[in-house]
DNA sequence: GTAATAGTGTCTCTTAGACAGTATACC
DNA sequence: GGTATACTGTCTAAGAGACACTATTAC
């Protein structure tokens, strides 16, 4: 190996098991729509540290677990066996950002549709959720400073957030933003059928600006994402719009 | 906490200490540019496992160390003391990525300017390089699924990287072609005083297709990134262009 | 002068925003 | 009929590719 190498890592690689370990752990954005404004499933903590405050679901990596499992077995464990997006995000290292103990989190990012997201907050009791206010930044760049985000309680209080969750949070809306138009994200958060209406306004909500109409469709039906079904939405008390079916393109595995 | 968390999951929340636990490394993707071409640092393993392959230069993550810390000592080694962009990519967790033991590592992305990355090369003797064989494909969309990268040695034969490092080559690419156009990372593979002409060949070596010069030109300038020298290159036997310098816009951390 | 590249002006094409118009439902 | 929303046609503005043109160096 390289001379350039220090001592301490020339042996850490080869016999680590010596050296004291970070613990690994990972932590889900589980975000979904309620009424119409984006929202994220949380635990509020009732014990040292941050009591009070609210934090993402997560978990320790299990020895013979690939990190992918263990963000599914959480997201499992908080959204029942709902088929969601999931995705990785980042990977949180500082060494004091949790004051147990070194523990390295890899946050994962879990879009469920309105209706699993409703869901999941009634079967689990102990789930609570905020509303992630948006400053109004149009198309936001994901190359941007995070910019930071507020998460509201239900109740329009502004929530604080436990460790460095408020950050993953931001991390997570800014990726939402950067993948919204050119990805299938956005299909994710609704239902199997749905409207181009409904579609522009899942949009409008992750980006928190209002969109073109006629561009948005275009764009959209341009796209080759769209099934029209040949049905139409009922109970409106107004002409019903076709309803559409997202139908991916190539096989492409995305992220 | 919640019912539905399983009980293993409760204890290794309150003491994982008692939990075998993943080894926790940094692997860098150091790029720079070897003759106009995109090329990397590696090192040829000399023994198991995949004794003759090439590896990515990595290390573990120290107890006290946070993984920038990490991923910049593992940077320093390799590298020296130049200052380089540098980027976390994404967490590489499956369990048997490699057979040692379970290893999780959070890879980075470095990048150098030519100067320093030959400099790098000739003061660590170990060090060898590979040059990445582009799929052209023109400019790359980052969400798309992971092309396949090849990696010739100077000598111009495919390389075997060892472990999963081929995909986070591949990784690396991707997310370079992804910022290339609207970010500042193509600066970072030039020296500090550069021609509109040099700016351009990164670009094409990277995303491995031509461009149209005056379109880039405009771009470049309308993106408020370079600002003019007045000063010329020389030794030319044409008309000598313009050196400019990179100016960053906001002070943006980036990624 | 020639050769080679730097740098610019302009046309066209594509795409998005703006906005007005038509279509279809319920009342 | 009125009203609310779905859906479309068309104009305009911005940006990129294509390509020809001028400018400046060495020889």
């Amino acid at each position: 190996m390289s001379p350039s190498e220090s001592e301490a890592a020339f042996l850490a690689r080869y016999d680590p098991a010596d050296y004291a370990r970070p613990a690994v752990a990972v932590d889900l954005v589980l975000m979904g729509l309620s009424a119409g404004r984006p929202a994220l499933l949380l635990l509020r903590r009732d014990r040292h540290p941050h009591a009070g405050r609210h934090a993402l679901p997560g978990g320790f990596v299990g020895i013979d677990e690939a990190l992918e499992d263990a963000a599914a077995r959480v997201l499992r464990e908080k959204a029942g066996g709902v088929p969601a997006h999931l995705e990785q995000l980042y990977t949180f290292g500082a060494v004091e950002r949790d004051p147990r103990m070194r523990i390295v989190t890899v946050a994962y990012l879990a879009l469920l549709a309105e209706a699993a997201f409703a869901e999941a907050l009634e079967r689990a009791p102990t789930l609570s959720f905020g509303t992630v206010a948006l400053p109004r930044r149009g198309v936001a760049d994901e190359a941007e400073a995070a910019a930071p985000v507020t998460v509201l309680s239900p109740t329009g209080e502004a929530l604080r957030l436990a460790f460095d969750h408020a950050e993953i949070v931001a991390l997570a809306m800014r990726r939402l933003r950067g993948k919204l138009d050119y990805s299938e994200v956005g299909f994710r958060l609704l239902p199997e059928l749905f409207t181009l209406r409904q579609l522009q306004d899942v949009h409008e909500a992750i980006l928190g600006t209002p969109l073109n109409k006629p561009a948005f469709r275009r764009r959209m039906l341009d796209r080759g994402w769209l099934e029209p079904t040949g049905r139409f939405e009922t109970g409106t008390s107004y002409r019903p719009a076709e309803l559409y079916r997202f139908r991916p393109t190539s096989p492409s595995q995305g992220d």
